[in-house]
DNA sequence: CTAGTTGACGTCAGTCACTGACACTTCCGT
DNA sequence: ACGGAAGTGTCAGTGACTGACGTCAACTAG
């Protein structure tokens, strides 16, 4: 049957979508995901490292795409150059909204899976300081600038899931206002 | 003997760091550190959380300082109220800093423990965040100050790691003026 | 078309992090 | 002295995760 594991692989994140999102995710165990996926814990371990992984998964792609993003962006300081990959990055986030929907309700429930998201979210941090640094930007400059871009996407996507009758690109542009607001000391 | 556990707990702290040091995070067992600081593996998880937990201790009390600082600080704008709080703790890292360097090591070596130094990282922003709120700080702009002040003070604590003849204070007002320079545009 | 190769999977046995329940001892206030 | 609280030991158990080995289907060279 299998030459590529990729449809075992997305049955696996599915059936973890949906029984950590009914039984929550300490109360079911790797073993069940298996079993409503079709195949075996061990196999589960051959597709995802840990229980937690599988929630995390299409974290590669948006790598790539930000990090093309950067190396192939024109020069205009090391935050918007950031800045621009988040934003080549806004049709991911719109086309996989739907699962993050839920992913983030059922990370919300745990400790661990929301240390996982932050793991991932610094890895992701790292990947773009290398990408800078690619562009002959030093270490120092490059990690508070990818820093700081973190955190104004943040604050962006924060506003895109609340009221948010605006795009996310138009959201990164007015948080990076605020942060040089900040910056400049004015009273926020 | 035992009625307040403080000296099992602190045992637990040093064998814990001695033997991740010698052996490594992964080689080493639970059960070790509890026999090397002369208790059960049960009473090591009545301490510490767990495997993780035992490296980050008095994480609590650095919390505590900078609510305190932020509680207490002047207006002047919620950056600069989070970097004042980063700056009254800096005594906390003169004084820890042995232990630190050696965590540091042992941290470097270990993904789940780089992945457990984010989550403190992270909650420690969230304690700024409601301190800030306590103040009269709107959420999004709490937050955004809280992230950009932990980006500042990483790229601070950074420096001082590195050469650094500077006392960690100053390196903390120079990270600002780069963020400051970052938000500006200015091509670093 | 066949034989050898490769990659995904199953099976099994084992380790170790972590937990609940219960009994015991020491400390402290009354 | 007495009773309760807090720290600990003991024991049994669950579940995440791993290594080794065998199998079978899909591809590939000849």
């Amino acid at each position: 049957m299998p030459r590529s594991g990729a449809e075992a692989r997305a049955r696996l994140r599915e059936a973890a979508l949906d029984l950590y999102g009914e039984q929550g995710y300490e109360a079911t165990t790797t073993a069940e995901i298996a079993a409503r996926a079709g195949v075996t814990e061990r196999t589960y371990f051959r597709h995802f490292a840990d229980k937690r992984e599988v929630l995390f998964d299409g974290e590669a792609e948006l790598r790539d795409v930000m990090r093309e993003a950067i190396a192939s962006a024109r020069d205009e300081g090391p935050l918007a150059t950031v800045l621009r990959a988040y934003a080549a990055a806004v049709p991911l986030f719109v086309a996989g909204r739907p699962v993050a929907v839920r992913r983030a309700a059922i990370i919300a429930t745990s400790p661990a899976l929301a240390e996982r998201a932050h793991a991932k979210s610094a890895s992701l941090t790292e990947a773009l300081v290398a990408a800078l640094r690619e562009r002959g930007i030093a270490e120092p400059t490059a990690r508070l600038a990818a820093r700081a871009g973190a955190a104004v996407f943040e604050r962006a996507s924060q506003a895109w899931d609340g009221e948010s009758a605006a795009g996310l690109e138009a959201l990164i542009a007015r948080a990076e206002v605020e942060l040089r607001a900040l910056t400049e000391n004015r009273l926020g």
